[in-house]
DNA sequence: CGCTACCTGGGT
DNA sequence: ACCCAGGTAGCG
């Protein structure tokens, strides 16, 4: 669920909302979901600062506060960041609660239990997390066909696997890997380091254009405040196997590509 | 590089 | 009563 689209929601969301508030104090649930420090150290360190900034790398949510630490939380397979009033009912899936200034709570919600927070000083958490092995973002201005060129050179795996591996691109999780390989017409089984220059051309416009149509619609879950984002009838193969392309009409294809879930349509991608 | 584990709710 | 899930870390 949680895809590019829908943590820059969150992200745009936090900016509007979150930003400039101070954080009363933290409530870890789940310890597990506390990288680090220790969940009592994060309750205590986290108490008092201010947000300062909310900002996305790949589909780590980066947030600094005052005094000098970053706050990361990554939303994994199905997690998501709710702002609801003080007093609300905390569902079952709730691993951290953050009490926020103003009578409001910040929650982190995962049903699967798999998305994680982690607090450090900048340089410590950047290096913990390994952001700077990221590959460059698929959204910023400078990434362009030149630079997906030099990426994938020489490798030799599925272009869907590469696609998927952040320190390649980041930007792109399995449905935007499927759905940029199907507008750009390209066979997601093709080794990547063959694609020639006019393909990595039309990939690298297909990537941008998915999305930013996802962020645009606000992606498919819901957003910080509960409200459900649009983009989820908006996908044209993604879990559609058996259904016309709607491009030509053929059947859509599916299989897998190393674990993950792939759709395409043999006839448009080549 | 390719595989597995992580975990719970919903789909088949 | 089984699967299986849009992500990642960690292993060999």
């Amino acid at each position: 669920m949680a895809e590019v689209p829908e943590v820059e929601t969150l992200v745009r969301d936090l900016r509007a909302a979150v930003v400039g508030r101070r954080i009363d104090g933290a409530q870890v649930l789940r310890p597990e979901a506390v990288r680090f420090p220790a969940p009592d150290e994060f309750e205590r360190l986290i108490a008092g600062r201010i947000v300062e900034n909310a900002t996305r790398r790949a589909k780590h949510m980066l947030m600094p506060l005052s005094g000098g630490l970053m706050l990361a939380v990554h939303c994994m397979l199905w997690g998501t960041l709710r702002l609801i009033e003080r007093g609300a009912a905390r569902p079952a899936a709730t691993l951290i609660v953050w009490m926020l200034d103003r009578g409001e709570e910040l929650w982190l919600l995962d049903t699967l239990g798999y998305a994680r927070a982690a607090l450090a000083p900048p340089e410590e958490l950047a290096r913990r997390l390994d952001l700077d092995s990221l590959g460059p973002e698929a959204l910023d201005a400078d990434f362009g066909p030149a630079v997906l060129m030099s990426r994938l050179a020489r490798r030799r795996a599925p272009i869907k696997t590469v696609l998927l591996n952040q320190k390649v691109l980041a930007g792109l999780g399995n449905r935007d890997a499927d759905e940029s390989l199907w507008l750009a017409g390209i066979d997601p089984r093709r080794a990547a380091g063959g694609l020639a220059p006019a393909e990595i051309e039309e990939l690298t416009q297909a990537i941008k254009a998915v999305l930013d149509e996802g962020i645009r619609l606000r992606g498919t879950q819901r957003d910080l405040f509960g409200v459900q984002g649009k983009a989820r009838h908006r996908r044209n193969i993604f879990e559609r196997a058996g259904r016309p392309c709607p491009r030509c009409g053929t059947r859509i294809q599916h299989t897998r590509i190393g674990t993950r879930n792939t759709y395409w349509c043999p006839r448009c991608q080549r």
